[in-house]
DNA sequence: CTATTCACCTGGGTGC
DNA sequence: TGCACCCAGGTGAATA
């Protein structure tokens, strides 16, 4: 699942392999790759054709390519989303959605995506008002999502206060686009592993170290798996699929039920939080006071509901 | 405004 | 072998 870490790297791959190129042709394979964007499949793919990518950037898991001032097209990968390059006459996979062929006749790009979660936008963009010395553009459709702890406009100072002013458990908050963006299941259970906070901890309770802990840990997974990733920066192929290698990054918590916490050998458990999966170490990670432990399994009406649909 | 719930998707895996 | 079902989960619209 890309989050942050795999972001960055496809927007370092198109930074290498397409900015500067101008599109001779825009295809969308299935509409709704652009679902939305207003103009539809056609007006989306008219309006792409001829258009330059001028520079690749990135916001949490969004990335946005500027075609001119104010202009961009967005992207989101969504769950299972990834943009390849490639030699333009090799077979088109099924789960191809969308398709640029450039100018120069050289490496085509495509916008893969099994699952449709993710989408393409060509949207307009605004001066980001997050910060004095940040001169980029940000488009319009995440304004509202939050700076992400790797860039120069997250202030960690406001982060904490907004954190503990929230009503809520603190892997929710992790989760919260809008508070932190970049962050997804895999990164929350890491870094609350390493800050050795349990997801269900209320965030009105955070002490000040255990929040300036928490986002030394956030920081310290993202660096990491970035760094992991980064050796992939030279293959012509911009992959962000969780088989192509690198997402097999050494994991402490996530998806290791029952292995033995790196840290104090105690079997890793698996509970259920807001209908997935939260792993973390029951010695390590003490629950707070009065949460009530679930268990992975669903409640039988929600079973059957989600079964009869 | 804030917090919560649900719809949106598909292919691999599992159990009967 | 075939079928039904579960599971992965990020986002934004809808709802309370």
């Amino acid at each position: 699942m890309p989050e942050l870490p795999e972001v960055e790297t496809v927007r370092a791959g198109i930074e290498r392999h397409v900015v500067g190129r101008t599109v001779a042709t825009a295809t969308v394979l299935n509409p709704r790759a652009v679902r939305r964007d207003p103009a539809g499949p056609e007006g989306f793919a008219d309006a792409m054709t001829g258009r330059t990518f001028l520079r690749a950037e990135r916001r949490g898991k969004y990335l946005w390519f500027a075609l001119d001032d104010t202009e961009a097209l967005l992207a989101h990968l969504g769950m299972s989303g990834q943009l390849l390059v490639g030699d333009p006459d090799r077979p088109l996979s099924p789960h191809v959605r969308a398709r640029f062929t450039f100018t120069d006749g050289g490496p085509d790009l495509r916008f893969t995506d099994q699952r449709t979660f993710g989408h393409l936008m060509l949207v307009t963009a605004a001066p980001a008002a997050d910060g004095a010395e940040v001169r980029r553009l940000v488009p319009a459709p995440i304004a509202h999502i939050a700076p992400d702890p790797l860039e120069a406009a997250f202030d960690a100072k406001d982060f904490a206060a907004r954190l503990t002013r929230k009503r809520t458990e603190v892997k929710r908050a992790l989760l919260d686009q809008s508070l932190i963006s970049g962050i997804g299941n895999i990164y929350a259970d890491e870094a609350l592993w390493r800050a050795k906070l349990h997801w269900a901890r209320p965030t009105q309770t955070l002490k000040r170290g255990e929040v300036s802990r928490l986002l030394d840990a956030v920081r310290e997974v993202l660096t990491e798996a970035l760094k992991s990733g980064g050796t992939s920066f030279d293959a012509l192929y911009v992959n962000v699929n969780g088989e192509s290698g690198y997402f097999d990054r050494s994991l402490n918590a996530y998806g290791r039920e029952g292995e033995p916490c790196p840290r104090c050998g105690t079997p890793v458990r698996r509970e259920t939080f807001m209908n997935r999966s939260s792993y973390s170490c029951p010695h390590c990670q003490r629950p707070p006071r009065g949460s009530t432990e679930r268990t992975p399994q669903r409640v039988a009406g929600a079973a059957q509901a989600a079964g009869s649909r």
